[in-house]
DNA sequence: TGGGTCATGTAACCTGTTACATGATTAG
DNA sequence: CTAATCATGTAACAGGTTACATGACCCA
């Protein structure tokens, strides 16, 4: 996944390990972590793959750096994983986490739901502030027809973000219920 | 991750690998995929660590099973996983997939945004028969207490559902703009 | 006689995480 | 003087996926 995920953006611009790196902290991190380490050693599998080029640039003071770039190749590939459609089954640590809490007392539960009520709301008030993320993107994105779709993302974000503030609402309201029904347990 | 699962499924009584796969692969599916491979190997390492004990009972006909039990210190761990508060950051597919479609032309995007609406609509319809699912969970669940968080579960996946279809009505609908703003392109 | 269920797993692989390592420049 | 930024990575581990393997019984 990460693979193509660097082959999209090396698909804006050329771009060094530093600089994705630097995307996909700053801007992506919100629907992909990716570790330092596993983008250098994706770029050099990529480049094993052909799918990518790269040119070492010295530097005064600083350290060499490679400037990566996609090929034809890799822009074909891009193309081809964007028009698969996989059923993205994404295991959910979340429901995981749900499912089995009837081992602990509602109280306790009744915490859990609240905290992650609190981290919704917040998340949802960031989310909604585009001055600050659209800054950050405009280095990156200059093309209206490509910004759309980063739009996009965002605006799952802030759904997703409302759709746990009503869960996490919705279930302590049950739990709520399940303390007179089963009062003192 | 599975490990808990796996305990918590243990919890609620004994099971062999087969049976647990059985219950991951017919209950707990939609938000958890779990292969046959990974159970066994992770049963192994419960066992190493303690955390659950099995007996082997010979059958007729059919090859020995090993009936798994949660240890004291089993029980522990699972509560202890519950208690956690991992900000639980999981990689999006989808979104990433989203992203970077500036590459295809709109109309290919429509497309993409179309399957995901027919899939959203047509699971939710599933999600809501309740009797169907719920037979599957009755063989694993009786205390009405425990039932309250696996209802917890699928209110999410319907919500889920629901906001795939209104997310991809959306994005279709700012596609569709777009063809008349950069048309013939 | 052929497919489904019961019941067990191994091996190799891929992808992501954690911890560690180096070293110069620059801004406060 | 010290923390951040630029710029590169390696090693070990953890967890999930794919492919393969065995074998008997039961129902149609």
């Amino acid at each position: 996944m990460l693979k193509h995920g660097i082959l999209g953006l090396l698909n804006y611009h050329d771009m060094t390990g530093y600089e994705i790196r630097g995307v996909f902290k700053d801007s992506l991190a919100f629907f992909w972590q990716a570790q330092t380490s596993q983008i250098y050693r994706e770029l050099k599998e990529l480049k094993a793959r052909g799918w990518v080029s790269d040119v070492t640039v010295p530097q005064k003071g600083k350290p060499d750096k490679n400037v990566f770039s996609v090929t034809e190749a890799g822009r074909e590939e891009l193309r081809h994983w964007l028009l698969e459609d996989r059923k993205e089954t994404a295991n959910s640590p979340l429901l995981m986490r749900t499912f089995f809490r009837g081992e602990l007392p509602p109280e306790e539960n009744i915490r859990y739901f609240e905290a992650m009520h609190r981290f919704a709301v917040e998340a949802m008030e960031t989310m909604k502030q585009p001055p600050a993320i659209a800054a950050e993107y405009e280095r990156v994105i200059q093309d209206p027809r490509r910004a759309v779709y980063w739009n996009m993302t965002i605006e799952y974000g802030v759904m997703y973000m409302d759709l746990l503030r009503r869960w996490s609402e919705d279930c302590m309201q049950k739990l709520e219920e399940m303390k007179h029904e089963y009062p003192a347990d």
